[in-house]
DNA sequence: AGCATATGTGAGCAAGTATTGACAGACAGA
DNA sequence: TCTGTCTGTCAATACTTGCTCACATATGCT
């Protein structure tokens, strides 16, 4: 994992409109650009796409072509890069985060 | 923990170089803003003083006043913040993560 | 082929953010 | 008290990012 995607995975992050593209496809299977675009109200789908465009360069979702269509999903392997960061910086409190996973599932 | 919370946190670790002071600051116990400014060399000492004053601010780091010096240390509760987007966001994958936590300890 | 649908891309503008230089406050030592 | 040190804040400038509009691409339907 260099730092180059790390910045793109936390620069990806940063924004909370693509934190909410993300959980909003993390709800879901799959979802459509569409679909996706006709959720927030307030954001041309134009926007939509853009921040698609920045999540899926940093690996954070994958797109499925379907003829016209194009379906998004959340993919794992990313948080891996996340974990990593946390784990460098809260060595000290790294039995305290694993709990704090545990218990939220 | 509220969403502007959040806003702050991840903005605040979006910029490589807030990530690179807060493991600096994580291998140690604390640091002197000096101290943390002398490891940069690209850096002018107000840059790492702003940054300083944004992640203080998202509440990642708290300072220690001691005379003429600040000392920063790592905050451990924050991590929750980002625990609780992942759990959000992965849950299919939660085991995984919480097993990488573990093994990286 | 022709048209409608689904979606991405590029240019340009508005808004936010980082960096730098100058100044200010707080403290320690002579 | 005066001076040097450590650090933060303010103002100005440069950079970056997000949004919208117009256009392009690709596919499906008739």
């Amino acid at each position: 994992m260099n730092s180059s995607q790390s910045d793109a995975i936390f620069s990806a992050l940063a924004d909370p409109t693509r934190r909410a593209i993300l959980s909003l496809i993390g709800e879901h299977e799959e979802l459509t650009a569409g679909e996706i675009a006709s959720h927030f109200d307030t954001l041309g789908r134009t926007a939509v796409s853009s921040h698609l465009r920045i999540l899926r360069l940093a690996g954070l979702v994958s797109e499925r072509r379907d003829g016209r269509f194009r379906h998004y999903s959340v993919t794992s392997t990313p948080a891996d890069a996340v974990v990593a960061f946390l784990t460098s910086v809260y060595q000290n409190s790294l039995e305290q985060l694993a709990s704090a996973v545990q218990d939220a599932s």
